[in-house]
DNA sequence: AGCCTCATCTATATCGTTACAAATTTTTCG
DNA sequence: CGAAAAATTTGTAACGATATAGATGAGGCT
């Protein structure tokens, strides 16, 4: 007895010191409820997750108890118990020239997240590193219980892995791998194609476009949209050669200057993103060509930015914000449980 | 010893169905290393936290085996056991105009994380809820080891919570407090003199300035700059009425385009914002006004966009991945230990 | 030899949670 | 009424790390 009395005082000291520090009151766990109760610590977990072995009445009053106190779970705890972090983790790649790209992910993200009990880490992506390292790094050391990654590669090692290992994972972007695996996209196909018949439609009779880096998926798919209106059409065409929407911009702006003082310059645009756009305006500007009469462009809108640029740009939109809630969406349903693979996709049409 | 086979055994097995399923070794833990060394993991663990006591070859030969293996402590384990959560919480409000702040500030951030064993996490400050939830939320809780925030108040709430907790914290931007606190800040008094000077110089005569919402402290900063110079100076102003740098980039450009039909408009606008500036530019293009000689600008830059606008217009640069790394760099220092407060600021200049 | 000191290593308990097995109480029913 | 079945609650161990206190052994000193 005077053991279990040294014990007890002992811990209700440490407590009130803790109270003390922190100058409110000590953080409740099952134990506190417990008490409260009077009920075993193992019972108030039970209730908690509504097992149908407690009675229903002392489920309600636990829950009760646990909200009048603002109980929340340790995660630490929860973690090491179950094996199971509660965290999402987004590799982001530093790369990222779209303006506020990241931004609307991670919004998108949060708002899909919202009223989990979901964290979102952020893990960076480092050029100086391969980049499969922080996806076999939060795998192997089980960081995450889901992965979100973007710029998706046909041959993308990061998903080959993370199939292998059967660990929950969504991508923005698809890959072109025999098995399907869960994505969120955009039908960057459809854009470049109704951007290069709009381009048509308005007196362009020499179309070019500037794509990313061919590594990435998309890039297929831009380029496929672009020659299938071209060939349709019959028109000419040319690609960005040298440049990517991941250079700089004014790598960009000096191409484009340059080409634009050849005989046979393009006369209608694509940019797949809103800084090249720019840069697309920047060299017309320059070269005093006028737009919307000596070049035209197609743009691809991903925030507001678009609607301030003068003159008036011809925009097609991409809802990146849409995306990340999607990938949040999916992989959760997918962390829940196996689930058919065509729920885990989805394509943003144009 | 029949138990305890039995207990190795079953223990055993269970790591073994653990490393068929993923796939790879099952994850090593201090006992691993125990076990490779023929130490405890009491041992194990004083080794490498370095600790004096154990002898210096023994200290490195655990040292040598946790690399070889890639031992990583377990998070969940760690801060279940110590409190410490090796997180960082970047509270992230979802009305940030500026593009590319976020990203910019988290890449910021993550590098100045980078090679610690801080993880970033993204805490939403949904706008439906008092801005001092999250804050409140993550103390509580013990979510993070420290906390970053932005967009700080004369006398903001969060601030005061945080002092009178003592929780590690830093913000972008200053308070008006007694009570000096950790901060990054740009110098936006200084910025809004020099585009003031700026403006009069290349032969504006009447200046207007577009501020962020009066609760903000750098509100107050950039009027007090902006009001140094036009009382020097001796000049015509006006504040920017019904808009600031948060309104909807459309509001701000209707209400510019309202203000230059008038006749006693403005000719030298400064803008806080990348947004803001494009919809000066657009009301004047779409008033036929012509920037340089009826409209003068001076904007604020924080990416490469402004690069590519044409015409050109002057800006003054703030970097928002530095102030990011600076965050980082004291939050760390700060949740290291008590250091001088005065060591815990940084004012960027312009 | 006997005792002490110092250097080095180790056992135990604990953080908050949950899986598992077991115990307790209540109900059912012959 | 009493045994079996059902309903409900509980104890124990474990996840992986570390703080605390204690154990072990080598060497020094008298």
């Amino acid at each position: 007895m005077s053991l279990e009395d040294l014990g007890d005082k002992g811990r209700r000291a440490k407590s009130e010191r803790a109270a003390a520090k922190s100058g409110v009151g000590a953080k409740p766990t099952l134990k506190t409820i417990a008490e409260l109760t009077g009920l075993a610590v193992t019972t108030v977990s039970h209730a908690l997750a509504d097992a149908p072995q407690i009675a229903l009445e002392t489920r309600q009053r636990v829950r009760k108890v646990a909200a009048d106190i603002g109980y929340l779970p340790d995660r630490a705890a929860q973690r090491l118990r179950t094996g199971r972090t509660n965290v999402i983790s987004l590799v982001l790649d530093p790369h990222e020239e779209i303006l506020g790209y990241a931004t609307s992910m991670i919004n998108g993200l949060t708002e899909a997240l919202r009223g989990t009990a979901y964290h979102l880490v952020i893990t960076p992506h480092f050029s100086d590193t391969p980049q499969i390292e922080p996806v076999r790094h939060i795998m192997r050391n089980r960081m995450a219980d889901g992965i979100v990654f973007t710029r998706t590669e046909p041959a993308d090692e990061r998903v080959k892995l993370l199939m292998e290992n059967n660990f929950p994972f969504i991508c923005h972007g698809r890959t072109e791998l025999a098995t399907a695996h869960p994505y969120v996209d955009y039908d960057n196909y459809s854009f470049a194609y109704q951007a290069a018949k709009k381009l048509i439609a308005a007196g362009a009779s020499k179309l070019s476009i500037i794509l990313p880096p061919e590594r990435f998926t998309f890039a297929h798919h831009l380029r496929h949209g672009f020659m299938t209106a071209v060939r349709e059409e019959g028109i000419g065409f040319e690609i960005a050669k040298g440049v990517t929407l991941d250079s700089k911009s004014d790598d960009i702006r000096d191409y484009l200057f340059q080409r634009m003082a050849e005989p046979e310059r393009p006369d209608g645009y694509i940019c797949g993103g809103e800084v090249s756009a720019l840069a697309v305006m920047a060299s017309a500007y320059d070269h005093h060509l006028e737009l919307g009469r000596d070049i035209r462009l197609v743009a691809k809108q991903t925030s507001g930015l678009f609607d301030q640029i003068r003159p008036r740009v011809e925009t097609i939109y991409e809802d990146l914000t849409e995306a990340g809630f999607l990938m949040g969406e999916l992989l959760l349903k997918r962390i829940a449980g196996p689930a058919p693979i065509q729920e885990l996709q989805a394509l943003q049409t144009v």
